[in-house]
DNA sequence: AATGTTATGGAATGATTGGTACAAAATAGG
DNA sequence: CCTATTTTGTACCAATCATTCCATAACATT
């Protein structure tokens, strides 16, 4: 009855943050079990192999994502939300460094016609985000949500490579409030429907 | 004196194509020659090795996105040139199909932290296309051609990664037309200068 | 046709890949 | 303290990686 010597949850985080910066196929099991600290057969034992170990980074990845949000949800609403959601997620060196990208990005370039199982799960985690921004675009009252949402997202991924390339931070919050910006400006209705039909 | 038994472009041009199909890693030696349709010495002598070749790739690459901006550069001008490049870009299926993704967007997150050499020759080639994204801009009166244009650049990169996630051309549309129209809206000055201070 | 030069094909290189097998180590229950 | 059970460390596996080497094939020049 020998008990294990780590826990799940914190030894997947290292995990997370070793795919993260090298990317999957470059994270090889040797520098895998380094960074998380235990031995080979302790990792096959506890995740199964490395492409369900992605998996579960990828879910843990989100998972904080949506602890933010939920932070954020506390202080604002609508788009204002959003927008502080971004400059938070984009410009703040308190978190991680823009360089490193956003592991669900580098996944959609890297699994897409390589690893179709991968790549699925890619696809829903980015769903479970954009669940709770369609709430908070219907919320703010914008005419076209599910255009909106989609458009946030090609803006996020792209913000989040330029970030990787190299733009600064400042660069960044320039861009994200220059969209919300516009989007306050024409991309909201006021409330007071006006041609209900029949 | 024995000749070369194939053609130095068309063989890159295959190359290209895998890379941009399967990526820089998974593009096994085999993979790539086999592509190529040229032998291993073959490559060897004319390419250098792999890393040479992807940097021949990316120039290549951004030499064809050039010869369409060039083409459609007789036809269009100042944002309706920009808007045309995005919508032939990414809704022609004639051209290659939305799921391949884009070289120079996979290639940021594919390098970043990982090849230095490589991430600086992808952060050359995007400065090939944003330098005349730039001339557009300026053509056309907008107010602040140094944002929109990297404004621009992560749209066309979350776009592109969008795609590759399986979002349709008729989508991808919509959020094209969508931005160049409040771009239109808000963007640009007319032309009649106003404070002209001292 | 002989020769000199270069490209080619394929075998072989050593390093590294993800994954497995098995014995030793450690501890909970008795 | 002994034993049953589970984790852990390590040696090992075949497969694949990018690259090198060398004999052979194919031409240009003479």
């Amino acid at each position: 009855m020998r008990p294990i010597e780590f826990e799940h949850q914190q030894v997947l985080f290292k995990a997370m943050n070793c795919f993260w910066l090298h990317g999957y196929q470059a994270s090889s099991m040797a520098l895998l079990l380094k960074a998380m600290g235990i031995s080979r057969s302790s990792f096959y034992n506890s995740f199964g192999d490395k492409q369900r170990l992605y998996g579960e980074c990828l879910s843990l990845y989100v998972d904080q994502i949506l602890t933010v949000w939920r932070l954020l949800e506390k202080q604002h609403s609508g788009l204002d939300l959003l927008r502080q959601f971004f400059l938070l997620t984009l410009t703040q060196q308190s978190l991680v460094p823009l360089h490193q990208g956003c592991l669900l990005v580098s996944s959609v370039s890297e699994f897409s016609g390589v690893d179709e199982v991968l790549h699925q799960q890619v696809l829903q985690q980015f769903s479970r985000v954009k669940k709770h921004w369609q709430q908070a675009l219907e919320s703010a009252g914008v005419k076209n949500p599910d255009l909106i949402v989609e458009w946030l997202l090609s803006l996020l991924m792209g913000w989040r490579l330029q970030g990787q390339a190299g733009l600064s931070g400042e660069l960044l919050a320039q861009q994200i409030n220059w969209s919300f910006d516009q989007l306050e400006a024409t991309g909201t209705i006021n409330l007071t429907k006006q041609n209900s039909p029949g």
